[in-house]
RNA sequence: GCCACUGUAGCUCAGUCGGUAGAGCACCGCAUUCGUAAUGCGGGGGUCAUCGGUUCGAAUCCGAUCAGUGGCUCCA
């Protein structure tokens, strides 16, 4: 028998006969080891535990420990999901079944939705499947037979007529169920010790809304009790600190049926949206860019001119035109067209460039009802949106500089942020050469920030290259937010130009930037990101002023009256109720500072300050200090409270 | 838009078998004058999302509409 040569991860070898597999090598390791093996990394693919080994190999043993092996169960998980299903909906078609993060999916094809009581069924089936211990099979068929075994089932027949002549078609064996599966499986069911399932959905058929609606049992699985628990406890942090929940509870915005998804913004909400704007503007206006403000509302000689009309006209809210009985009219969900507009109404020369088009003017887009989700969602919305018109030779000192722009952007909000890197798409326009030099100059640009990126070849946009920002908050959710994007077609399609120093007419290139994106879904992120305990600079209420008695209640007024005379937005909470029950009021309501006056305070001119989170640790200090700590906090746009 | 679920006081939620609506918080009043996370007592507040149907009778059952929530390829 011909020996093969397995090479461990301590770089040991091991001599074993051809066709042994990953179980039997284990059991050579040690019991230990066998017992904890869920699977084998042979030539670092990962296989089952069952499946021979023919020729020589690197060859690592996966155990709970290893990272992927979640991927593993939680794909193994769904396969049992299935097998739960089919044994109490015996018709049950079924879809796709995929791990995913923190957890799997399965897609059925079922006469009726599943109801909670269906979940719950069928999670008790599945406790069942765990506990008969089925191995999970698997075998290697040819397409004939895998047409024979799943005739009962159309969707997966759709899937094996999309496989190549050279693929392998693998099928998975657990019990009474198989699946034509690519695999790998954990060994046996009875390895799935803690999971649950956590809701149903309907889900369209490869996502295609044309196509029939399955339904989709969503899921999650760990190897650990803790870790499910844990999981089901950051599901619940997340919920908590939801900002749809929070914007009730903090008085931030609301919505109305008369205007749905369209926000209501309290002076609360309002204050934090003031706040945001004014500090992109604040730096927009230090780095030379132009506010402008262009009307909302245009005929279709715009759209039809940017090409918006034909591709985009049902995202559009359109307006009748009482004279032309048409809805010739639309209000812009887009800046730039009028950006463009306004560029090409006079001449410019090469001196005056880069022109930067900055406005926050407010945008419509008639979303999808279903696609509404709180602020992240939303019709009307407002974006720190900017146009920049440059020369080709100013293309990498821009973009250099928005980098740097975008990344302080985010620090000041505690984000961090990960930049992805996508070039020319298969689909565009523009000669080889163009989008060679907008590559080079984008990446030079992106390579001097010393920071690392993703590549996404072929993941640019039509019209040119682009570099996305991805951030990251502080409970690890990811937002794509800040976008730089080269636009070599919108010149052309507007006829832009300036005049060289050849006194000849030439073409601009244009960058389409934003920073915070939507301000509705930039303010979303920030308050599950703080979690509504805002910084000081951005909180609605800056400081409560909180009289012992009200004895000193006066006082207490003079107090509030030089915090606002400094610009600080402090209120005075005097009302007939204790003391105590005033400070759980601010700090339920995530004030950051409350100031206590008392007798002792109002007679020495100090306050007794308490920091939001740090329980009575208070400090007493005149109220001029105060007043100068806080505004110099406020300057800064410090962090902590 | 499509599938499912949900809609009861400002908020969070009870409401049994179809028999005429309730709690806590918030709000208002009175008392309390309080030193770092809820003082006590009393009071007002609801076209049970909207419209229609079934019924002697509907928050409850049925239908439609409106709105919200979870989803709608992380590819066997």
């Amino acid at each position: 028998m011909t020996q093969i040569r397995l090479t461990l991860p301590d770089q040991s070898v091991r001599e074993v006969p051809a066709g042994t597999t990953g179980r039997e090598v284990a059991a050579m390791i040690g019991p230990g080891l066998a017992k904890a093996a869920l699977a084998a990394r042979v030539g670092g693919v990962i296989w089952d535990l069952d499946r021979p080994i023919g020729e020589d190999a690197s060859f690592a043993i996966l155990t709970d420990r290893d990272p992927d092996s979640l991927e593993l169960l939680r794909h193994s998980t769904a396969h049992i999901l299935a097998t739960a299903v089919r044994e109490l909906f015996p018709g049950a078609g079924i879809g796709f079944g995929p791990p995913i993060e923190d957890g799997f999916y399965y897609d059925f094809d079922v006469p009726r939705p599943f109801t909670p009581e269906d979940l719950e069924a069928i999670e008790r089936k599945m406790d069942e499947v765990v506990g008969r211990d089925y191995a999970f099979q698997r075998e290697v068929v040819d397409r004939a037979e895998a047409n024979r075994r799943f005739a009962d089932d159309p969707l997966k027949l759709e899937r094996i007529s999309e496989l190549g002549d050279d693929e392998v078609i693998s099928v998975y064996t657990d019990g009474p169920f198989q699946d034509l599966c690519r695999g790998p499986h954990i060994p046996s069911t009875g390895r799935l010790k803690h999971f649950k399932l956590l809701h149903g959905a309907g889900a369209y058929w490869r996502g295609d809304e044309r196509r029939q609606m399955l339904q989709r049992i969503y899921g999650t699985a760990w190897f650990k009790k803790e870790d499910l628990a844990a999981y089901l406890h950051r599901l619940e942090e997340a919920r908590k600190r939801d900002h749809r929940r929070l914007g009730k509870e903090l008085d931030l915005f609301v919505f109305h049926p008369s205007s749905p998804g369209s926000a209501f913004w309290t002076d609360r909400g309002t204050t934090i949206y003031r706040e945001v704007n004014d500090y992109i503007r604040a730096l927009q206006q230090q780095a030379g860019y132009q506010e402008i403000k262009t009307p909302l509302l245009y005929n279709k000689l715009l759209w039809e001119r940017s090409g918006h009309w034909g591709k985009y006209r049902e995202n559009m809210f359109l307006v009748l035109d009482n004279e032309s009985g048409e809805h010739d009219f639309s209000l812009k969900p887009m800046n730039c067209p009028s950006h463009h507009l306004l560029f090409g109404m006079r001449k410019h020369s090469y001196r005056e460039l880069p022109v930067r088009y900055a406005t926050f003017d407010v945008l419509h887009r008639n979303e999808l009802t279903g696609a509404l989700a709180g602020l992240t969602r939303v019709r009307q919305f407002q974006q720190d949106d900017c146009h920049i018109y440059l020369r080709p030779d100013q293309i990498a000192g821009e973009v250099h500089a928005l980098t740097q722009m975008i990344l302080a952007v985010y620090a000041t909000f505690g984000l961090t942020a990960t930049l992805k890197f996508a070039t020319r798409p298969p689909q565009r326009i523009g000669e080889d050469a163009m989008w060679d030099r907008a590559e080079a100059d984008l990446r030079a640009a992106l390579e001097a920030t010393g920071l690392p990126y993703e590549l996404k070849e072929g993941d640019g946009a039509f019209y040119g290259p682009k570099i996305d920002f991805d951030v990251s908050d502080s409970i690890g959710r990811k937002w794509q937010l800040g976008t730089i994007q080269l636009d070599y077609a919108a010149p052309e399609r507007f006829d832009l130009g300036y005049v060289g120093e050849d006194n000849a007419e030439h073409r601009p290139v244009v960058i389409h930037r934003a920073m915070c994106g939507s301000f509705e879904r930039f303010i979303a992120i920030l308050i599950e990101h703080f979690a509504g305990a805002f910084p000081l600079w951005l909180s609605p209420e800056q400081v409560r002023v909180l009289p012992v008695t009200d004895q000193q209640d006066e006082a207490a007024a003079r107090v509030v009256a030089r915090l606002r005379a400094a610009g600080i937005r402090a209120a005075l909470d005097a009302g007939n109720s204790t003391l105590n029950y005033r400070i759980r009021e601010g700090e339920v309501g995530k004030v950051p500072y409350m100031a206590v006056v008392g007798q002792r305070e109002a007679d020495a001119d100090t306050v007794a300050i308490r920091v939001r989170g740090a329980g009575n640790k208070q400090e007493v200090v005149p109220v001029a200090e105060f007043v100068a700590r806080l505004a110099a906090q406020i300057g800064s746009r410090a962090l902590d409270a």
